[in-house]
DNA sequence: ACAAAAGTGTTCCTGTTACACCCATGT
DNA sequence: ACATGGGTGTAACAGGAACACTTTTGT
C-alpha cells in the first residue's frame, strides 16, 4: 500500500486493547505504526465507523468501544479523527487479516504520531476508569475468577495488589455473582467463578 | 433568521458556563434553544472552532476550554458535531451581541435535542471534575475567597458543604496560597483572599 | 511430599463526617 | 447593639492498607 488513503473530512480510529499476558493494543504492520482507521462514510454513525475501522483491518467485531477524544488531523489526512478505545478478551478476538498484530503500548512510540497519542490516552482513561467503570471486566469472559480480575486491575493499574484487600474492594464495589462452578487449572486448588451481575455498560462523554 | 445553516461536515458547539447566584450556560435566543455553533473552516483547528462560536454569537474571547464529546450530526447538519464546554467567571464576560442570553441548566428540555444532550452531559462532567481537577477556579477570579470558592462547589456538586470541613479538604487537595489582602464587602468580617498556586489546566480526553 | 494458586480476618491508620462558637465589620 | 458572613478544633466513624496462614489440587 501507499501512504495517500481515500481520505474523507472525517475519520475514526480504534486503539483496540486486550491482555494476554501484558496489555496489549492492536497495531498494523507496515512502515509509519499506525493503529485501525478508516474515513466515516455517507450515512454511517461514527461508532459503526470505529468498528468498521476494526472489521476491515482485522476482521473484528462484537467489542466494547467508548469515544476517547477528537483530534485535529495531520495535514494530507482526514480534517478530524475521532478516536476509539475498544477492549476485548484475548480468546475471544479472532485476527481474520493478515499485516496487523499485537504491541505493548509502551513502545506505542514507533507509532506516527497521532496514533501514538491515541494509545497513550486511551491507557490513562483506562488506568482513570478502572475504578468507577466496569471495563476491567470487558476482558474478561462473563465468567472469571476473582485471580483473573485482579490480574486485570494489576496490569492496568500497573501496580500489584493485595489479595485480600482487592477482594473486599471489588465485592463491595461491584455486584458479583458466586457460581457454583470453578475452574480446575493446574497443580491448584480450583477458583470459583464468578459473574458481574448488572453489567451495564457506562455513560461517560 | 431561517434553519438552514451555511453548512460542512464538522461543526464545533459549545457550552458556556458561569455562575452568578447559580449556574447558568449561554443560549441563543429563537424558536429553536441553541448553543454556539459553527462549521468548522479550512485550517482551523477544533478549539480555534469552538473559540470562534463563542465569539461569533456573543463577542465571548478568552473562556477556559475543554473538549466533551463528539456526537453524529443530525441530518440536514453537520455530519459531526465536535461538542466543547466553556468555563469562565461571569463578571469577566461581557456579552457584545444581542440575542444571547443565559439559561438554567435545569431547564435545558427547551433546547434542540443534540443541543439539550450537551448541556446535560456537559453538567455531569463538571459535576465529576470537582474534585480532581481545578475547574472550580475557572469561575473565580485570580485571587477569591474560600467562601466564594464554597459556592462554587455547591453549586456544582448540588449540595451544601460543612464550612470547616470544605476548608480542611480543599487545603489537602489544592495548593492554596494565603494572600495579605482581604476583601471587605458588607456588613461582616472581611475575607481573606486566596490564589491557586499551580493553575496547570487539566489535561483529560 | 511438594509446589502452586485459592481462599480467608484482624489490626492499624488515615481521611471523612458531624458539630458550635467567637471574630470583625457595616449599619 | 445587632445582623452578617468569616474563621477555627475535636471526637466519632468508615474506608483503606498492612499483614500470614490454611486449603485444595496436579504431579
Amino acid at each position: 500500500m501507499n501512504d495517500t488513503k481515500p481520505s474523507g473530512p472525517i475519520a475514526a480510529a480504534v486503539a483496540l486493547f486486550t491482555i494476554r499476558e501484558r496489555l496489549e493494543f492492536l497495531r498494523l504492520e507496515g512502515e509509519h505504526g499506525r493503529i485501525p482507521s478508516v474515513p466515516l462514510e455517507e450515512g454511517e454513525t461514527l461508532e459503526a465507523c470505529a468498528r468498521r475501522a476494526l472489521w476491515e483491518a482485522a476482521g473484528i467485531e462484537d467489542v466494547f468501544l467508548e469515544q476517547l477524544y477528537t483530534f485535529d488531523g495531520r495535514l494530507g489526512g482526514p480534517r478530524v479523527v475521532v478516536a476509539y478505545y475498544a477492549l476485548a478478551p484475548h480468546d475471544r478476538l479472532r485476527i481474520r487479516r493478515s499485516g496487523v498484530g499485537w504491541m505493548d503500548p509502551t513502545r506505542a512510540s514507533t507509532l506516527v504520531e497521532e496514533h501514538r497519542t491515541i494509545v497513550e490516552r486511551a491507557c490513562e482513561r483506562l488506568a482513570g476508569k478502572l475504578e468507577y467503570a466496569p471495563i476491567a471486566y470487558q476482558f474478561l469472559a462473563d465468567r472469571f475468577t476473582l485471580g483473573e480480575l485482579q490480574s486485570v486491575y494489576e496490569i492496568i493499574g500497573r501496580q500489584t495488589l493485595d489479595k485480600r484487600n482487592f477482594r473486599r474492594r471489588i465485592r463491595a464495589s461491584w455486584d458479583l455473582v458466586e457460581t457454583h462452578d470453578a475452574r480446575r487449572e493446574g497443580p491448584h486448588r480450583p477458583a470459583r467463578l464468578y459473574r458481574l451481575r448488572d453489567a451495564r455498560p457506562p455513560l461517560e462523554g
